[in-house]
DNA sequence: TATTATAGCAAGTAGTCACTTACTTGTGCT
DNA sequence: AGCACAAGTAAGTGACTACTTGCTATAATA
């Protein structure tokens, strides 16, 4: 509550005050801290590793709601309980930080990359139930991934290439390959292996997008189990070898 | 060309230059286009309704390139060779010529309500393939309609409803009700016809999607045909009843 | 305890944005 | 011709933006 207080202050009178307003304040409390009440004394000190960490992550959740241009530095900062300077310290640029976020989602340990160990194993239709399961359940818990990449592929920074290679092409691939084994040994039949994948991903990352981007999960409501086995039924038996 | 150099002077001077310039270029020229010269002669006075009209096509373009927040007004008014005054005269605010812009591509007759009607008549894979065939090309020819639909989905002006309920649920449930018929006649097996026709839209919408947003047609270039067959195949042979 | 490096902030700056005001210009009508 | 009204504009305005500057507070080290 004190914190609300504070910050509404700050921002009522720190931007909109004029500068004679300002230079006598400035001059009438040099030290602010330690004269009456238990106000802001808690303030928790990072290091440098620490902060820059936390800035990326509460921008990153910003950037996915509100895009690149929507979200402020400002913002970031009340978010992050510090002063826009300190965004300054550890990011250049605002374009830095957004880089930042992009790098630390395509490389990090959650997505596609444990998605690709996931399936090497597998066979059959364990391997189509497995990846689409996947999928919706992570943009289901996190629909941020989703929207950063829209985004970026959207507000085009450059960066969204990135994005499509390291997130987008490999899985194609791994799935391209896949496929491409279930035709030699004849369990499908024979098809273009990239596109077949693309439709299969299609579908699954489709129906993601609608449900978590275009609101639809507000209207149908079914289990995502059924959705994945319908899915996957439909593509294996379309891909099966066992009619003409 | 005379243009061109016109509009870069007026850019340059416009905005940038003191008070005490501008003012001195105002009292020196009150009557800049009767002296000497083919100076910017062709001033093309537009009806209320024909400017309006542009106006929305202008920035209905730039909205599909940058979204809402990346397309500043003044934007919008160079490239419709007005002053960013005549927007406001039309539009009080950058909000309703958003508006404007998303009625205005909810009920033209260009897209679904025009695919609805190209279906209706069509039987078995005849209709999937016309489906197909019709967004993949539509999105092609002009994506400035996805863009636009992702761009006001992830921005939430609360006006991608409108946008989703006109263009996404009436198409799902077109096709879910083609479907069910087929179903009915024994053609396809049992199957929830909603799941199945969002299984469909979803292999050809975000194939649409890669192709144009995610920047994927540089590096894949099958041709439509292949695609669409690829994927009504798939889809038709995996909805197909003639086996289990 | 004194030093020093660093985390942090208040206040500011130049530029940009959506939107306004006060005015000019062109055009059809009588 | 001359009136009246619509189309059009130059030049702002306050709010807000990314980014800076110059300073203070804190904590580990010596």
């Amino acid at each position: 509550m004190k914190i609300e207080a504070s910050k509404g202050s700050v921002k009522g009178a720190g931007r909109k005050a004029s500068k004679a307003v300002i230079k006598a304040a400035a001059v009438l409390k040099p030290v602010p801290q330690g004269s009456a009440g238990p106000v802001q004394k808690t303030r928790k000190r990072m290091t440098g590793a620490q902060r820059k960490l936390q800035i990326v992550k509460v921008a990153s959740n910003l950037f996915a709601k509100k895009g690149f241009r929507g979200t402020t530095t400002r913002e970031i900062a009340e978010k992050a309980r510090i002063s826009e300077a300190v965004i300054f310290k550890h990011f250049a640029k605002k374009d830095d930080l957004y880089r930042a976020i992009i790098d630390s989602r395509c490389t990090s340990g959650d997505g596609e990359p444990r998605l690709l160990k996931l399936i090497e194993g597998k066979t059959g239709k364990g391997l189509f139930t497995e990846v689409a399961s996947f999928l919706i359940a992570e943009h289901r818990a996190d629909p941020s991934f989703l929207r950063l990449l829209m985004y970026s592929a959207l507000e085009s920074h450059g960066l969204s290439e990135i994005f499509i290679r390291t997130r987008g092409l490999e899985l194609i691939e791994a799935l391209a390959t896949g496929i491409k084994g279930f035709i030699k040994d004849g369990e499908f039949r024979k098809a273009d292996p990239v596109i077949a994948a693309r439709a299969f991903l299609g579908m699954v990352i489709h129906y993601s997008v609608s449900q978590e981007v275009y609101g639809l999960k507000k209207r149908f409501k079914t289990p995502d189990k059924d959705i994945v086995r319908t899915f996957v039924d439909i593509f294996f038996q379309g891909m099966s070898r066992r009619l003409q």
